[in-house]
DNA sequence: ATCGCACACGTTATAGCATAACGCAATTGA
DNA sequence: TCAATTGCGTTATGCTATAACGTGTGCGAT
């Protein structure tokens, strides 16, 4: 899926994303973009909703908020499945993809016959800086 | 950690989770049990923290839902990590524990040198009957 | 024995996350 | 031009989770 221009609205919401250190509630970024116009959480979540869609943004389940895909180069493919590492400590998020647990899923689910839409995987704990 | 006794509230929750074909949300739980004398959503969530706890009841972050463990057998011993799949047809989940990744995802974060302290795997997509 | 502590419980209120349902405006393409 | 699609704005509502308060009970230490 080519990710075509985005809207006004899009474009802030990745911005807020992009600019942010850590994670990013709806709420929080709505918060943000107050002053920028941005009155309702429905505005915030379309906008998350198409970027979700065109893999600009990813959304962490365990913490119920969003992040800025860290893979600018390869918006234009599907990078299969992606994982977090998530501190607790200082909220820092790191994203990163693994072949050889890709394909070991791929195979126990497929041993299930089960058809695999979308892959979550989330490591709370804490980073080397936070003990 | 040995598993206490359960206390009132806790045995009612975990029933209704045992009982249950597929994941329940909290406040499900408490519908289901207000005939029995519950009356707010603490109730459920103070059990279910035990629940968690004690290993009896696992959390799937991404439905915000509960599910009763399916190794009846290991609560005396931390099973590692688990994973699911979650059909979004039928509603079914299916629990497992794969070693390898287990240790592929250990060996990833130690090489960050990341602590974890817990691990989310959950595959959503349709079950063989669900096509 | 009784004091202090830990723990489970009950209740009310509130915070935080997400979507339904309506209507309007702009774009596109048959 | 008309219909279909898409994005947008607004109000209202629903679902998920926790804060803060107080009560009662069991139990070990002094």
């Amino acid at each position: 899926m080519a990710t075509p221009q985005l809207t006004k609205n899009q474009t802030m919401v990745m911005d807020a994303l992009s600019h942010s250190e850590g994670p990013l509630s709806a709420y929080t970024i709505l918060d943000k973009l107050r002053d920028q116009g941005f009155r309702a959480p429905l505005q915030v979540y379309r906008a998350l909703d198409k970027l979700l869609e065109y893999g600009l943004v990813h959304r962490l389940e365990s913490l119920n908020a969003f992040v800025a895909c860290t893979c600018p180069h390869e918006h234009e493919h599907d990078h299969g499945v992606t994982a977090f590492t998530i501190c607790e400590g200082c909220g820092q998020v790191t994203e990163f993809h693994d072949i050889a647990i890709e394909q070991r899923l791929s195979a126990l689910t497929r041993a299930q016959s089960f058809k695999t839409e979308k892959t979550t995987i989330e490591i709370r704990g804490h980073c080397q800086s936070c003990v």
